[in-house]
RNA sequence: GGCGGCAUAGCCAAGUGGUAAGGCAGAGGUCUGCAAAACCUUUAUCCUCGGUUCAAAUCCGGGUGCCGCCUCCA
C-alpha cells in the first residue's frame, strides 16, 4: 500500500514516491526571538508525527528544520532589551527545545542556523545576481521576480493578480513590487557581514534555499510548514533555489492550517498568543500533542478550555489502557497468544496504515488507537490472559501509539515511596480483615497525595495523579 | 478586486456517490464491600434551496453564515 500525500504545488492527493526508500524533508522553524506559540508547535508536532510514520514505513527519512537567528524581529528585541541579537536567539533556541522535548517532539537530524551559513547565501546571492535574477540597489539585493518562469505557482496566482491586492508597500527602489530582498543593508549598529554590496544581513527567504541544499541537496522530498508560508515564503524559496539551481525545487510540498483561539485568529494585536511554555502549566503534554493531531492537518482547530479539557481526558484514556495492561502483566503466567487476537491486532494495523496512508489522517489514526484501546480492555476483562498475549498488545500500543503518534509511553519506571507502599499494604491487610473504613480512609489520604488505588482482582492498581 | 477554505449530535471530529467512525460530556445497566477502571445500551431529517443520479453529507448550481491568503506571521 502507498502513502498519498496532498501537495499544494498540484492540489491534489499524489501517490508519494522517492527514490532508493530515502525521503529529504525540510521543515520551516521558528525565529528564535521568543518563546514559539501552540501554532508553532502545531507544524512541529505534525511534521514529527508524519517523519515518524515515513520512518515506520522502513523509509531512510533525513529531516532538517532550521532556526532562523537573525531578521528583524530580533534585531528589534534586541534594541528592546539591551542584549545582542546572538543571545536572545541562544536563550529562544534552548526554550524552543524545552518546549518541544516536553511534547515529545523528536529532533531534527540538522538543526541549521542562519548565521552559521552567511558566506552560502552570499555565494548564492552572487550567482543570482551573475545570472541576471537579482539586482543591487543601495546595498540591497533583490530578486527579479519578473524573470523567473512560473512564479507564483505554489500559491496560484499569477505577478498581476497578486498585485491587485494592491497592499504592497511602496518602495519604488525595487523594479516590481513584488521583488523581494535576497539581502538588506545595514542600518548604523546593526549586526551585519561583510559583502561585495556592502555590510549588511541575509533576507529572510535566502536561508532557507540555502540550507536546504546544503543538507538535502538539490531537490527536496517534502518541504512544509504552516499554511501562511505558502505566500510569500515558499513562493520566494522556489524562485530562489529554481533559478539557482535550474531544477525542480521541492516535489511535495505540505501545509498545515491554522490554530484559532476562542474562534479568534491568534494574534499579538488581539494579545491572545498562547505560548507553549504557559500552556505546559495548565496542560499535560499528551493532551497539548492530542489537541494538535485530533484534527485533520489542513484543517483549522479551535482552541478552547472545554477542548483542552476533552482532550486531556481522551489521552487519558490511552494512557490508562496502556498502564492497565502493565498492570497486568505483573501477575500474568506464560501462555498462548489466541490467533483471535493476533487477528484484532492484525486488523488494527492494518487499518492504522489505511488512515495514515491517506495524507497523513493522524486524526483518523487515533480512532484506531481507541479501537485498540476497546479490544485490550476487553482482554483485561478476562480471568486468564497469557503474558505474551498483553505483551503483543504493549508491542502494538509501543509501535503505533508510542513511535508513530507519540501519544502514550509504554516503558517507563515509577516508584512509590516506602511510606506510601506500607500503607497500601496496611490497607490490603484492613480489606481482607473488612475493615472497610480504614480501608477508605487511608484510600482518601493517598488521593490527597495524588495516588489513585484501584482494586482489581489482580491486586491493587495505583496510579499518580 | 483576485485566489482559496469551512458549515456533520450538547462539545470535538472523521467520512468525498451506496444509506452517518471515534472521542469527551450526559442517561441507564453490569462488575465492585464502596469506589475507580472497564464493559454493554442510549443520543444526528449531515446550514439552506434547487439540480444530476437507481442512490448525495459526499457531485453541480444558487443562497446564508464564518474564515484565511494577496503585508511580518505557524
Amino acid at each position: 500500500m502507498t502513502v498519498k500525500v496532498y501537495n499544494t504545488l498540484s492540489k491534489e492527493k499524489e501517490m508519494f514516491q522517492t527514490e532508493d526508500q530515502a525521503v529529504s524533508m525540510y521543515v520551516c522553524g521558528p525565529t528564535v526571538y521568543n518563546y514559539i506559540h501552540i501554532g508553532n508547535a502545531r507544524v512541529f508536532v505534525f511534521f514529527d508525527v508524519v517523519r515518524r510514520y515515513l520512518a515506520h514505513l522502513g523509509y531512510k527519512v533525513t529531516y532538517v528544520q532550521n532556526f532562523t537567528d537573525v531578521d528583524d524581529k530580533l534585531i528589534k528585541a534586541s534594541i528592546e532589551t539591551g542584549k545582542s541579537v546572538a543571545d536572545i536567539a541562544e536563550q529562544y533556541t534552548e526554550a524552543y527545545f524545552e518546549d518541544m522535548d516536553a511534547l515529545g517532539v523528536h529532533r531534527a537530524d540538522v538543526h541549521p542556523k542562519a548565521t552559521e551559513h552567511i558566506g552560502q547565501m552570499i555565494d548564492a546571492i552572487q550567482t543570482l545576481i551573475e545570472k541576471g535574477k537579482a539586482y543591487e540597489v543601495n546595498g540591497d539585493v533583490y530578486f527579479r521576480t519578473l524573470r523567473q518562469d512560473g512564479y507564483g505557482k505554489l500559491s496560484h496566482q499569477s505577478l498581476e493578480d497578486l498585485q491587485s491586492g494592491a497592499r504592497v508597500e511602496v518602495n519604488e527602489i525595487k523594479e516590481h513590487p513584488f521583488d523581494f530582498a535576497l539581502w538588506k543593508h545595514a542600518k548604523e549598529g546593526e549586526i551585519s557581514w561583510e559583502t561585495p554590496w556592502g555590510a549588511g544581513r541575509p533576507g529572510w527567504h535566502i536561508e532557507c534555499s540555502v540550507m536546504a541544499k546544503e543538507y538535502l541537496g538539490e531537490t527536496l522530498d517534502i518541504h512544509a510548514g504552516g499554511i501562511d508560508l505558502c505566500f510569500p515564503h515558499h513562493e520566494n524559496e522556489i524562485a530562489q533555489s529554481e533559478a539557482l539551481n535550474e531544477k525542480e525545487f521541492v516535489r511535495y510540498w505540505l501545509h498545515n492550517g491554522f490554530i484559532n483561539m476562542e474562534n479568534e485568529k491568534m494574534s499579538k494585536s488581539l494579545g491572545n498568543v498562547m505560548r507553549v511554555y504557559d500552556m505546559r502549566k495548565m496542560y499535560s503534554p499528551k493532551a497539548i500533542r492530542y489537541f494538535l493531531l485530533s484534527a485533520h492537518y489542513r484543517n483549522p482547530i479551535n482552541f478552547t478550555s472545554e477542548v483542552m479539557k476533552q482532550a486531556e481526558q481522551s489521552a487519558e484514556r490511552l494512557q490508562t489502557a496502556v498502564n492497565n495492561l502493565r498492570h497486568r502483566l505483573q501477575t500474568s503466567l506464560s501462555g498462548v497468544i489466541p490467533t483471535n487476537l493476533t487477528e484484532q491486532l492484525e486488523k488494527l494495523s492494518t487499518q492504522f496504515a489505511k488512515e495514515m496512508n491517506d495524507d497523513f489522517n493522524a486524526a483518523n489514526g487515533i480512532t484506531v488507537l481507541f479501537d485498540a484501546v476497546r479490544v485490550a480492555n476487553e482482554w483485561l476483562a478476562e480471568s486468564v490472559l497469557s503474558k505474551e498475549s498483553i505483551e503483543s498488545l504493549l508491542n502494538w500500543f509501543q509501535i503505533y501509539g508510542e513511535n508513530v503518534l507519540g501519544l502514550v509511553d509504554t516503558h517507563f519506571e515509577e516508584v512509590l515511596e516506602n511510606d506510601i507502599e506500607n500503607l497500601i499494604e496496611e490497607r490490603q491487610a484492613a480489606r481482607k480483615a473488612r475493615n472497610f473504613d480504614r480501608a477508605d480512609e487511608i484510600r482518601n489520604q493517598l488521593l490527597l497525595a495524588g495516588i489513585v488505588l484501584e482494586d482489581t482482582p489482580q491486586g491493587v492498581r495505583w496510579k499518580k495523579k
